[in-house]
RNA sequence: GCCCGAGUGGCGAAAUAGGUAAACGCAGAGGACUUAAAAUCCUUAGCCGUCACUGGCGUGUGGGUUCGAUUCCCGCCUCGGGCACCA
């Protein structure tokens, strides 16, 4: 490939005097594109022979898209494309893709106010983000790109559906799900984040609706037991996250039988994770929702107190039942049940506390160890019967002030008095289950996770009504259910799908008669459930994926926010075991991304005018707001957003400083899993440095490449500062991606050369090759600006498609060694000493000089500690 | 409330197996170049003391382990994040 030199000059070996990076950053960005030099090599070249290169799949978190690019968007891609570049040089087959999760609800709020259509709208965000990306210097491939909302794509995911329906693992439920009303749809439980929509923040009610659900539930053992593989790879916070998401807890079912029974229903059971106090039980608690909550009252006196409290209950919102001021209330049903351990009638109460998805939706109430039962129990004159007793002084029921919940030995538990509370859960357990009482089992926190939405921009569920023969899967050959185009977007309430005077008309599949088509779309997380998959083969139409695509899973490296723990994250990790399942990938893939790097927020300093509230940086002078003088406040690295008036434009600070820069800086300033403070003064200290390195090379463009080795120590230094320089990089690019000391690293190395430079006349090929080591390391950072050098130095191939730098062992070693001598553990002299110094003759040194002399004279030396190559303790007393 | 993570110069940060604390950059100070400025280059730079140094102090805080602790252990304080009646 010969790319136009109408920047840089390689046979000229010449460079413009001052760098321009308008102008020479889109040169190389055509070159690239020309050269095709970020397309993935398949595994099978040409010619038929395997590629024998390790292949690395990478990618980011895709974006919305909302039409704007922000910093946020820069850093998550800087960081993506530096390992990518880093990896294809390091002679990797490197797939890199980008693509659009392009569903959502935005584009439905703009057709709404705008009056344009959400594909329209779409297509053209996607358009104007593509732009931006290149100009970023992004190393897409971008034949691998994909849309979520093309027909293309969905109609795998609608496939998926409809085997996930086959499978069981789709199904319909009536319960109580969480409503925005101002996305006018349900919610998942994940993207209830306090109580507020995930995505408008408005406040969620609790409507009772039948809806369809996923079984993620059943593959909870699963995510979380292959949480072993990711641990290390995977940030330990994100698993955390995740094991807290997914709440595993060990307990037992425990059937107390009702003392009146109902016809139907003859005792109510209970989950618990102490039925090692199953003895101290001494009433029930059930939730407002519970089946029996209106029914165990019924032709009782209590009929109508109960029923008030049940309907109050049931009438409050998550929020506020989750409310920190919530008080705990109950009512009693007027019913018992028996306790199995020893006949004891228990009351059962209705509890505003209880809730009816967790567990079995009644509990079994231990007042004197459990703290909530505790103060239930005191609230209503319950009894209180202590049956676990610590070690030392024994608990008396009527003297409690909390609940006792730590370990200890039963008492007034029958057989089991005595015994290890640890010891009596097994024990009672079994016990119980051999009196057909109960049993062991596990409870999760996670729910099934519920995917329809009452909303057009999404993905249709392929399902059909019919009054004969229920839910029917649309059949395979009318697939994708398409979108009807033919909508109005008017403001407020409900599904354009649902309003449409005939799309929801269809045929039942299997009599033929008139059905009713599903009106509900996906969850938008359904569609990056998946789409790494697809990645690999987007213009597939035989299936998700074909076999060429298999060999680049699983994704090596996903580079995200952690935003995503509970939800895509987990989502994509059930997917794909699923399909994994199925047999449609691999039975060993269980996991689909192998190493996972969450890079942290973008913060920037803000200013508020008690008057004129907050303010662009340029309406603050000296500190005063400039439109009434007041002085503003200074509120230090907030989050950039258009409220706060502290956003950085990418585009716009691309104009003025070029991609290299912005890239730089948010690579520089922070390691790339904690906050990045932008700073303008920080922005130029990168842009400075790439200036100073762009004259460095242009003062040495025509160095010999070969010639003799390092003719003196000067060079030898400067050969070993090379050397340990690709080391590091290496090291901080490929293992503990922290690019800000892989560039503070290539720095020194700019100014060793620099030094050298100054104060050495030879014109050496070790001189060279630092310079082309310092311009191909901090390629995969400053792309454009290093292309352009690496061509000025002579070189007709792209330094994108270069080797990366071969670390020498011989080269790095150090010939001396500055040792430090302490005494006592302070430090007292340096000593420069060859690098096979023994320690005896470094004590001998160690012991003339005269500033260690002067703590060791008159005192005996009892012990010396050495660390070969680093430092002598000489402890004296 | 519970569970994680973090606290290092004026600022962002570094220290990769317990071994020179502050690399690299920003801001600052001084100087060179310039008629001048910008840009650039050089020098300096934790705090205190000192004519000076090879002196004292110093990684949120109080202890501990160690010849030696930013690093390991225990208590406390502050900040950030996650979960929050999960029985």
């Amino acid at each position: 490939m010969n790319p136009s030199p109408s920047c840089s000059d390689a046979s000229k070996s010449t460079l413009p005097e001052k760098y321009d990076p308008l102008k020479v950053e889109p040169h190389w960005q055509a070159a690239w594109q020309a050269a095709g030099a970020f397309r993935a090599p398949p595994a099978v070249k040409p010619d038929g022979q395997p590629d024998p290169r390790p292949k690395f799949f990478i990618m980011e978190m895709f974006p919305y898209p909302s039409g704007r690019l922000h910093m946020g968007h820069v850093r998550n891609y800087s960081i993506g494309d530096v390992l990518a570049r880093a990896f294809r040089m390091k002679g990797h087959r490197v797939l890199y893709p980008m693509g659009w999760d392009s569903f959502g609800l935005p584009a439905e709020n703009a057709a709404i106010k705008a009056k344009v259509h959400p594909r329209d709208w779409t297509v053209k965000n996607i358009e104007s983000m593509k732009g931006p990306l290149g100009r970023l210097g992004q190393s897409y491939d971008w034949t691998h790109e994909l849309s979520t909302c093309e027909p293309e794509y969905f109609i795998h995911e609608q496939r998926i559906f409809i085997e996930m329906w086959k499978r069981g693992l789709a199904y319909r439920k009536g319960a109580l799900v969480n409503w925005c009303s101002s996305c006018a749809t349900v919610l998942a439980n994940e993207q209830v984040e306090d109580g507020l929509c995930w995505r408008c923040q408005s406040v969620v009610h609790q409507r009772e609706l039948t809806q369809w659900f996923f079984r993620i539930t059943e593959y909870a053992q699963q995510i979380l037991d292959d949480m072993e593989q990711l641990r290390g790879k995977w940030p330990d916070k994100v698993l955390h996250m995740q094991e807290n998401w997914i709440g595993r807890s060990e307990g037992a079912r425990i059937r107390f039988a009702l003392q009146t029974p109902l016809a139907d229903v003859t005792e109510i059971e209970v989950f618990t994770t102490r039925p090692d106090t199953v003895f101290g039980a001494t009433f029930l608690s059930i939730a407002a929702e519970h089946p029996l909550a209106l029914r165990l009252c019924a032709g009782l006196e209590r009929e109508a107190e109960v029923t008030a409290f049940v309907n109050k209950v049931r009438a409050e919102d998550k929020t506020r039942r989750g409310a920190d001021d919530y008080v705990k209330e109950g009512s009693f049903t007027g019913a018992y049940v028996i306790n199995p351990t020893n006949g004891r009638p228990m009351p059962v109460y209705i509890a505003n506390f209880v809730l009816m998805d967790y567990g079995t939706g009644a509990v079994m109430a231990v007042p004197a160890h459990d703290q909530r039962d505790f103060e239930f129990a005191r609230k209503y004159n319950l009894p209180i019967e202590v049956v676990i007793q610590p070690e030392g002084a024994p608990l008396v029921a009527s003297e409690l002030t909390a609940a006792y919940t730590e370990r200890g030995r039963l008492v007034n538990s029958g057989d089991f008095s005595g015994q290890d509370n640890e010891d009596a859960k097994k024990n009672i357990t079994a016990w119980l289950a051999e009196k057909g009482q109960g049993g062991q089992t596990v409870s999760f926190r996670l729910r099934d996770w519920l995917v329809s939405r009452q909303r057009y921009w999404g993905c249709p569920i392929p399902m059909v009504e019919c009054p004969e023969h229920g839910y029917q899967p649309i059949p395979d050959a009318e697939l994708p259910v398409l979108l009807p185009t033919d909508i109005e977007f008017v403001p407020g309430g409900q599904s354009p799908l649902a309003t449409h005077p005939t799309w929801k008309q269809a045929q039942c599949p299997i009599c033929g008669g008139p059905a009713r088509r599903e009106t509900d779309t996906m969850d938008g997380f359904m569609e990056s459930s998946w789409y790494f998959l697809r990645y690999t083969s987007p213009q597939y139409a035989g299936g998700i994926l074909d076999e060429a695509g298999k060999t680049f899973l699983p994704v090596d490296q996903y580079v995200g926010g952690s935003e995503h723990a509970t939800k895509h994250l987990i989502y994509s990790r059930f997917f794909t075991k699923m399909l994994s399942d199925w047999g449609v990938l691999p039975s060993t893939l269980r996991e689909p991304f192998v190493r996972l790097l969450t890079q942290g927020m973008v913060l920037k300093d803000a200013y508020r005018c008690a008057e004129h509230d907050y303010l662009y940086p340029e309406e603050v002078q000296d500190g005063s707001c400039v439109k009434c003088g007041q002085t503003a406040q200074h509120l230090r690295q907030m989050k950039m957003s258009k409220t706060f008036r502290n956003v950085v434009e990418p585009m716009a600070l691309v104009e003025k400083y070029g991609a290299d820069t912005a890239r730089l800086f948010c690579l520089f300033a922070a390691p790339p899993d904690s906050v990045l403070e932008w700073n303008e003064a920080g922005v130029e200290g990168c842009s400075r440095f790439l200036g100073r390195l762009y004259r460095l090379v242009q003062r040495f463009l025509a160095l010999p490449t070969e010639g003799t080795p390092p003719t003196d120590s000067a060079q030898a230094d400067l050969r070993r500062i090379t050397h340990k320089t690709i080391r590091r990089v290496s090291a901080d690019l490929f293992e503990r991606q922290q690019f800000n000391t892989a560039i503070a690293a290539i720095m020194e190395l700019s100014n060793a050369i620099s030094d050298f430079a100054n104060t050495q006349t030879a014109q050496s090929p070790v001189l060279r090759e630092s310079i082309e080591t310092a311009v191909q390391l901090l390629g995969p950072m400053a792309p454009h600006i290093c292309e352009e050098l690496w061509h000025a130095l002579g070189h007709s191939e792209l330094l994108a498609l270069s080797a990366w730098p071969v670390f020498s062992e011989a080269a790095a070693r150090d010939e001396q060694l500055t040792i430090v001598v302490q005494v006592n553990g302070k430090k007292r002299a340096e000593l420069v000493v060859a690098a096979e110094a023994e320690e005896a003759h470094i004590t001998q040194l160690a012991l003339a000089d005269a500033a260690v002399k002067q703590f060791t004279d008159g005192k005996t030396i009892k012990k010396a500690i050495f660390v070969k190559g680093r430092l002598l303790n000489l402890v004296v007393a």
